[in-house]
RNA sequence: GCGGACGUGGCGAAACUGGUAGACGCAAGGGACUUAAAAUCCCUCGGGCUCAUCCCCAUGCGGGUUCGAUUCCCGCCGUCCGCACCA
């Protein structure tokens, strides 16, 4: 006897155990099968997941399911992105060891991914902070160092001095530390760096084959490389005033510009702060030297910059035209020019460019247009409030007047190669990217640790492969500022593995997206003790086929595993160029705010509604107070707008839980979680157990023979389910897991229909058979969203096996097809009637049995047809 | 400032390459069952006119292309996201 609902809380845990003794989501099991290799970005192991996390891992789930039933080999793994700042600051707040918290955090982490019901190989689990993982990180670093992939340079940063670390730009508030609020210095320090800009091309290039990508995220990565196509101009410094320069400095200033063609349109030069030339200058001018100073306190965050108000001072230097040798161009240092970007110096051109033209205008610079756009009299040309950018022909420009924006490029570019400045060419051709090496230095423990060896005599000394890995030591102390490895000499002091002189370890460790850059490598093959992964099981699983994940990594970590993939294959480790065939980015569980009326933020468990005058007002639990309803924003802690998944699924199941977050919303848009919606999926997977209860009792035995004809009441229970196997098989490729779900709760209430129209329990065979084929496709399809459900179901119709391992229902197209349509009938293109016709009815018939139509007639007015339209099997259009 | 995306009922949304606008769900209202409640089931549900049908209006706003536009084009308005002044 069937209890009279379904019992999950049993239920699930159940065929959670099932599962993993059947081994049933292990990879790699079929080698006849084609592989599929569905992968979401693995989480950070904080201590609990979230529901961002239910919504990712719902996803890659319901694919992972779908293509195992489709006959893949599925490889849909799971591991922790362990390393990072969270356990440091836990060492230090509560004296836990960054392993010890991180090991329990993913204890209990793992504990509640699989309370979900993931169909996940666990065999094949990872830790990057697990010394068997970033040992061949080590290695890889070291082999990208001898294949001239690693640099160590300068570089400047944000230094802490009380906190003693390096802080990044977001971490700056106001010129001081956010932790610490001392003053923030500027501090040069040598770091490691990965040689990314050296794929630069190679990059770029590769996003044109990545169909199966967004086209939001390939547009980032293209405006993040950022190739441009310019030319290198180096104008000559003007006799300098007595004194203000030193005897050794540049006699010329090097610009990068794409707008050669605007050289006549030129009214100033203008430098970074901290181009070498604004440095011996503020040597020696006090006022310039603050200058510079206040632009080095301002945001660093590109839309502070943009926003803020263009400065300039005055150097006092002048430069001469390079087409004009008594022409002189003043010198400004400028708040807006980015040391980072090209050569730190830029010429202005006010009439063709906005910036130039805002600091022109502040300084009284003037503007000379140069370009003239087509069809406009160059004489009416007045540059105004906006710089005009587009293209025309040159104007006002000497040998230039007259050519278009590009030959007149093309014209200075050949000019200026052909000019000699001091012995060289003045001006060069170049291609200049954005994108700049990847620094990894970190002075952090708790991360992969650089396998160098510094040492007087020897210089950096890689460690000896035989040594890997440089393991991290475990008795450090935390809550003094400061990387503990730098304390600790025992692991620090070591022997130069050359030439056995007292030298000492690398302190710093990587940055955390280096772990992050291989680990889809590895799952290909975890345990391999001697390499990342073989080149067997690397030409088996990769690419990843489906890879899923938050828009947030749509730069940095994609572009790093890019890089990464094209490193490995070009130091002999295999795999492919691009990781990633397929990438989806989901959108964010959002959910209501609340705030009290003294403004703290409540929780929604503490919150009840009741219906008020302008809609629903909301009330605190505790003492029926009134709470302000707030926007609904992206679930946080600290705006307490958080819904804890392990409470969801204790109160509602894992099914409920990811229906729930598949349902509604597409799965690139945000999801806004609501206590009636998560009622509503529990409603859904009750009503379809009830309703698999139902079919059971009229169907045909499983596996029983189809009748050798089919009543209409049949034959249309049979089109309706090959129809919703058709629709949902779809809509799951397409990745629209809403509308799949959409689909199945229409075949639900189709199904729910024709039961009520069955009067005997013991109908036909016929019918019987299409109740049974319509019962076994419904849980199938609804098997990859609600897995355990559908195993109950499965099993109370009277299958053996397991529906995690039966095959996807098969559509059959004679079913699918529609004899006759109904084709609605338009008059001036506006809907008057509809008629039914044979799916082949020609034109002639359709027209006959349009123009037969009540309301088409009315419409027409006795007006004699003047178009006749038919969409074949879509509409018809009577033109009057 | 630059770049991108998105605006459809009370709400989340659907409508594949231009072809019946609002599937599916949530909320709401009404009813059945019940001693009552929960659960479940049935009905209504964009706006206007209407008993109802017909008809009219309606996919942010204004134009355009088309037999036909939520979909394509132009111009506005609004919301959200990313950012390193891209020289």
């Amino acid at each position: 006897m069937r209890a009279e609902r379904y019992a999950f809380a049993e239920a699930e845990p159940k065929w959670q155990k099932i599962w993993d003794e059947n081994q049933v989501f292990a990879a790699g099991g079929a080698a006849g099968k084609p592989k599929y290799y569905v992968l979401e970005m693995f989480p950070y192991p904080s201590g609990r997941i979230h529901m961002g996390h239910v919504r990712n891992y719902a996803m890659g789930d319901v694919i992972a399911r779908y293509m195992r039933a489709k006959g893949h080999d599925v490889l849909h793994p799971m591991g922790w992105d362990a390393f990072g700042l969270p356990a440091e600051n836990a060492a230090m707040g509560s004296k836990t060891h960054p392993a010890d918290w991180t090991f329990a955090n993913i204890a209990a982490m793992r504990a509640q991914l699989q309370s979900m019901g993931l169909s996940l190989d666990w065999s094949r689990e990872i830790a990057t902070c697990d010394p068997a993982y970033y040992k061949h990180q080590q290695k890889l670093f070291l082999d990208f160092l001898r294949a001239g992939l690693v640099d160590r340079k300068q570089s400047r940063v944000n230094w802490d001095p009380v906190d003693q670390t390096v802080l990044a730009n977001e971490q700056v508030i106001d010129g001081r530390g956010w932790r610490s609020g001392a003053l923030i210095e500027q501090r040069e320090l040598t770091q490691w760096f990965l040689r990314i800009t050296k794929y630069s091309d190679d990059l770029l290039n590769g996003l044109d084959q990545l169909d199966r990508w967004p086209e939001k995220v390939r547009l980032m990565q293209r405006n993040w490389i950022g190739r441009s196509e310019g030319v290198s101009v180096r104008f000559q410094l003007a006799a300098p005033a007595e004194g203000a320069l030193p005897a050794d400095a540049a006699r010329d200033i090097e610009v990068f510009t794409t707008r050669a063609d605007t050289l006549f349109g030129a009214k100033f030069i203008a430098l970074s702060p901290d181009h070498p030339l604004a440095r011996q200058l503020a040597e020696r001018n006090l006022a310039l030297a603050a200058f510079a100073q206040e632009c080095r306190h301002g945001g660093a965050a590109a839309a502070e910059i943009e926003t803020a108000e263009k400065k300039g001072f005055d150097t006092g230097l002048e430069v001469v035209h390079p087409f004009d040798p008594d022409w002189r161009l003043p010198v400004y240092v400028a708040n807006f020019i980015l040391m980072e970007y090209g050569t730190g110096a830029i010429f202005g051109c006010p009439a063709h460019d906005q910036r130039d033209l805002d600091f022109s205008r502040r300084y009284g610079l003037g503007a000379t247009p140069v370009v003239c756009p087509d069809g406009v009299d160059p004489l009416s040309l007045v540059v105004e409030d906006a710089a005009f950018e587009g293209e025309g022909r040159l104007i006002n420009s000497r040998f230039l007047d007259g050519l278009t924006v590009a030959e007149a490029k093309e014209d200075v570019a050949r000019r200026l190669e052909h000019t000699e400045l001091a012995g060289r060419p003045q001006g060069e051709r170049k291609i200049n990217y954005k994108l700049r090496d990847w620094g990894i230095s970190r002075q952090r423990y708790w991360g992969c640790p650089i396998p160098i060896i510094h040492c007087e005599a020897c210089g950096p000394v890689p460690v000896p492969d035989g040594d890997l890995p440089v393991e991290l030591p475990a008795d450090v102390e935390f809550g003094q500022p400061g990387n503990p490895l730098d304390r600790h000499p025992a692991w620090k002091h070591v022997a130069c593995p050359k030439c056995g002189g007292a030298a000492r370890r690398e302190t710093d460790t990587m940055d955390t997206f280096v772990d992050s850059s291989w680990y889809y490598a590895r799952f290909a093959d975890p345990h391999n003790p001697d390499a990342p992964a073989s080149r067997a099981t690397l030409d088996r699983w990769l690419p990843v086929d489906q890879y899923i994940g938050g828009v947030e990594h749509a730069i940095l970590h994609l572009l790093y595993a890019r890089f990464f993939a094209r490193a490995m294959r070009d130091t002999g480790h295999g795999g492919v160029a691009e990781p990633f065939a397929g990438l989806f980015t989901q959108g964010m569980v959002v959910h209501e705010t609340y705030r009290s009326p003294s403004g703290d933020w409540v929780a929604p468990a503490d919150v009840r509604f009741e219906p008020g005058e302008t809609g629903r007002r909301a009330l605190l639990r505790a003492d029926g107070t009134e709470v302000a309803i707030g926007p609904i924003e992206k679930m946080s802690k600290s705006k307490r707008n958080t819904v804890d998944p392990d409470e969801i699924i204790g109160s509602y199941g894992a099914d409920t839980a990811r229906l729930f977050v598949l349902s509604d919303s597409p799965p690139d848009r945000d999801v806004i979680w609501s206590e009636e919606g998560v009622q509503g999926a529990w409603r859904f997977v009750q009503r379809l157990w009830r309703l698999a209860g139902e079919l059971g009792n009229i169907a045909a035995p499983a596996g029983a023979a189809p009748p050798a004809t089919f009543k209409d009441a049949a034959l249309e229970l049979r089109k309706a389910t090959h129809r919703a196997i058709a629709s949902v098989s779809e809509n799951i490729e397409r990745l629209r897991f809403n509308s799949a779900i959409a689909r199945i709760r229409e075949f639900a209430n189709e199904l729910t229909a024709a039961l009520g129209d069955v009067e005997a329990p013991d109908a036909d065979a016929d019918l019987a058979f299409a109740f049974r084929e319509a019962a076994d496709a419904l849980i199938r399809l609804i098997a990859p969203m609600t897995p355990h459900v559908a195993e109950e179901c499965w099993s109370d119709l009277g299958h053996a096996g397991l529906v995690a391992t039966a095959a996807w229902p098969q559509v059959d197209a004679m079913l699918v097809a529609r004899e006759m349509i109904s084709l609605p009938v338009q008059v001036n293109g506006k809907k008057r009637g509809e008629i039914v016709v044979a799916h082949d009815a020609g034109e002639e018939a359709v027209r006959a049995e349009a123009l037969k139509q009540d309301g088409v007639l009315r419409a027409m007015e006795g007006k004699p047809v003047k178009k006749f339209i038919l969409v074949p099997k879509r509409i018809v259009n009577v033109v009057v």
